[in-house]
DNA sequence: CGGAGAGTTGAGAAACCTCAAAGCAGGTGG
DNA sequence: CCACCTGCTTTGAGGTTTCTCAACTCTCCG
């Protein structure tokens, strides 16, 4: 939802987004393949998304929680590249993009708005690229949970406590980690009084130590 | 240079374009920091993009060649979030972002145009980050010569002997392994009589082996 | 000719992975 | 409502890969 739009015009991306569905979780938002048309905007819940590569190997790229967008790599080659899959009951609006091509060509702000979410991904993805070539298994994993921790926050939840609504393949996958690696990692973590660890439910029981994790090798 | 422009169209792109400059080795195109004024579009020689860290770590994120374009990270935070340096003499058009984006509005070709440049670094990030959380060093090294060695052949130049213009270490920032790593890699692919490696120069020997090593394990 | 930066090579250490076994939790059908 | 699956998680032991530290070589340039 941009920012700095008039009434007006605010009205006009509402009518482009109106078109919002629900997911039950494992359900598909969209496939690798599948004709691009829309980008996805979450609403409630959150969603997975996928690669799957020719020789079987896949890798989680992200998951996205409320506010925000899925579908930005396909732009560049008409098709999906990746698959997305709701993880919990979740609130998705389409948004048909040679709309919101046309519409952000009449309004300069949506415009700036998109490029701004498009470049944030770029950013997005140059941390998680420094993140797998020189952070050790602890350091990746501190920098998830507090990634983690700090959306929560920022969607009015406890940074504190959450619940995981991935398995430990599922964030190895992600982190460029096995899921023993993970495992353990977790263990660790709860033995040096850094969490409280019961499978999903985590519990951040020392922020500051866990934050000072992160870029001290 | 976007493709599929009217003669006119073509004309007003290009004055946004025209300002070209030289850059010597080892000079700066622009600094972290920089305000973000600007995208740079490569029309000549090469350059390196660096992102550096609070904690001192620094990495390579992109090596790139004329055609390319660089600066998309700023977009979203108004300033730069890495530098880029020369890496041989070169030629750059510096092309003001707020000119771009008002052009855009009027020309739907360029406007689809740079949203496909941005997501195509997206999904040239994703498979970075695919590289540096699935493939051991001997893939990632043979990943990258041949990513070398596919950009130089649609330029003109041979796809199997090209002159390197980085050193160990930076290869190693940007795949994620030490520069000894590095070395040791490409003295086993010469072992093995895939390349011949002379420091530098590299000659691929045995494209099709190389290739077979990337996705692999 | 000397120095500095870059590259190579070796040996040992550290981190992570693989394979294997066992424990847990949640869902289903009897 | 319980027993039994099944898939997820934990933990251990041993193997591999990569890193670290160190010495040495090479090349280029002043």
């Amino acid at each position: 939802m941009p920012a700095n739009l008039s009434a007006s015009e605010m009205e006009r991306f509402e009518a482009l987004s109106s078109s919002k569905r629900s997911y039950s979780t494992g359900e598909y938002v969209y496939r690798t393949g599948d004709r691009f048309l829309s980008l996805y905007a979450i609403r409630g819940g959150s969603i997975k998304t996928r690669v799957l590569h020719e020789d079987g190997r896949e890798q989680l790229t992200s998951f996205l929680m409320s506010g925000e967008i899925s579908g930005l790599d396909a732009i560049s080659t008409d098709f999906h590249t990746c698959e997305a899959v709701a993880m919990e009951p979740c609130e998705v609006c389409e948004l048909p993009f040679s709309k919101l091509e046309e519409l952000s060509r009449e309004i300069p702000n949506l415009q700036r708005h998109l490029h701004k979410i498009m470049s944030r991904e770029i950013v997005r993805d140059q941390s998680i690229m420094m993140l797998l070539s020189s952070m050790r298994a602890e350091e990746r994993l501190a920098a998830f949970l507090l990634n983690l921790s700090q959306r929560f926050s920022a969607r009015g939840y406890s940074p504190n406590a959450f619940r995981l609504l991935m398995t430990r393949h599922e964030i190895g996958s992600y982190l460029g980690l096995k899921l023993e690696t993970v495992s353990r990692t977790f263990s660790h973590f709860q033995e040096h009084g850094l969490l409280s660890v019961k499978v999903r439910e985590i519990e951040i029981m020392d922020m500051l130590r866990l934050r000072s994790f992160v870029g001290s090798t």
